[in-house]
DNA sequence: CCAAAAGTGTTCATCGTACACCCATGT
DNA sequence: ACATGGGTGTACGATGAACACTTTTGG
């Protein structure tokens, strides 16, 4: 029988938990653990999270849990969706957690990551084990991590404010898990008229460096509202 | 800052609450509301929904309360996510629901649909105001049945065993909020070769009557397996 | 016989895809 | 000088979009 009245139903814990991405100088996908201080599963390997205070918003509480293991604000975050199995987390209490994905940029902020809680940046092929049902979201989040840049602008959120086509391109072929064509992909990325090239080249990858280029937000609105749609495939 | 301990952490509500969507006989996309008949907000409308216990898993009460109010089971149902904010529900308490969409081929199971709990369907354009957030649910929802629709066969959940292609054609243009061309449309989805002809002919909606079809599951899977894909745009 | 809905093909433009060579430079 | 990654153009096939007339039959 469903229970609809307030003074009856019964409360239970709600938590939070974050899928960090971020893309490298090497040009590696890589997700954000860490290693858990306390029981259950002291010294394994987990995804960061936290409780959820009932008079805290859960996004308040995601945002606060990245502050904690990366010291950063701002950070581009959206629900995955909430994760409710009975016995997901201990046997002992039942246990929600909304899971949040989140992206960020490793190259400007990576001095920030709090080592002192054993946050460590893990190859997106190269994840260990992870307690609870971390590994479903996870997988989940790279799925979800796929459609979103295939169909809009927020593989510019893994990458720093300059970049250049070939970084660009590789970021894609790790999301998307393909091999793009790197002639078709500049071409599509470029006609689109979202990117704004600069004079200056990086140099620190290739010999001959490549153009910087930026994302321009303005243009990507504008375009937007003539209906406009950010497709890459 | 972010509690991480069992024992200190608060505890809260968790609902469920269903966003339901059927189609009819006479090609009108509907969504399933109920009056409420309890405070707070008694006699508005509302979606169907429920508390869930903590021993229960989340997908069996929204299960339950769909077989409440329409005395269904085997529905196709998604989770759309968790609605978290704080005062979404009473000033009182703190209460996140997981909301879940479902839908329901009318045509085969109206009778069943209890009017003792003054559960009705709405047209997805004519649909009053809600109570809470659940204005938000269902815009979310029909964004959510927008992209499934184009991507995934689930269109055929909401229509019943036997259907015509014209039928199919209202149902796509009343979820994509489009006029397709039907020759393109009838082309495009026969072309697929997931659709089996029946001999016999719907006669009610029109003179000349139109030629039933039946989903082939199977030969959906096995295109599936050769890396298919199901599109409608 | 007429109104209302079903059924059916062709053409054209666009887009996606495949594909290979030269360039710049640090070592 | 050579190795490494950056940059660029073309041709072809596939796909999507536009478009109108005939058929059936209940009333």
């Amino acid at each position: 029988m469903i229970q609809t009245n307030y003074s009856e139903a019964k409360k239970m814990l709600v938590a939070v938990d974050c899928i960090v991405f971020g893309f490298d100088q090497d040009r590696k996908l890589k997700l954000l653990l860490v290693n858990r201080d306390r029981e259950p599963h002291k010294g394994k390997w987990s995804l960061m999270g936290g409780f959820v205070d009932p008079e805290n918003e859960t996004e308040a509480t995601a945002n606060e849990v990245l502050r904690k293991f990366t010291g950063l604000d701002e950070i581009y975050m959206e629900q995955l969706r909430a994760f409710t199995e009975v016995g997901r987390d201990t046997d002992t209490e039942r246990v929600i957690s909304i899971a949040y994905f989140a992206l960020i940029n490793i190259a400007e902020h990576d001095k920030k990551i709090s080592k002192e809680f054993g946050a460590e940046w893990f190859p997106v092929g190269e994840i260990p084990p992870l307690i609870f049902d971390h590994d479903v979201m996870v997988k989940e989040a790279k799925r979800r991590l796929k459609v979103r840049a295939m169909t809009k602008p927020i593989g510019f959120k893994l990458l720093p404010k300059k970049f250049t086509i070939p970084q660009l391109k590789s970021l894609y072929d790790l999301i998307l898990e393909t091999d793009l064509d790197k002639r078709n992909f500049s071409r599509r990325i470029l006609d689109m008229g979202v990117l704004r090239k600069l004079d200056e080249k990086e140099k620190h990858f290739s010999k001959k460096g490549a153009f910087y280029y930026e994302f321009d937000d303005d243009k990507y609105n504008e375009l937007l509202e003539r209906g406009f749609n950010f497709v890459i495939k």
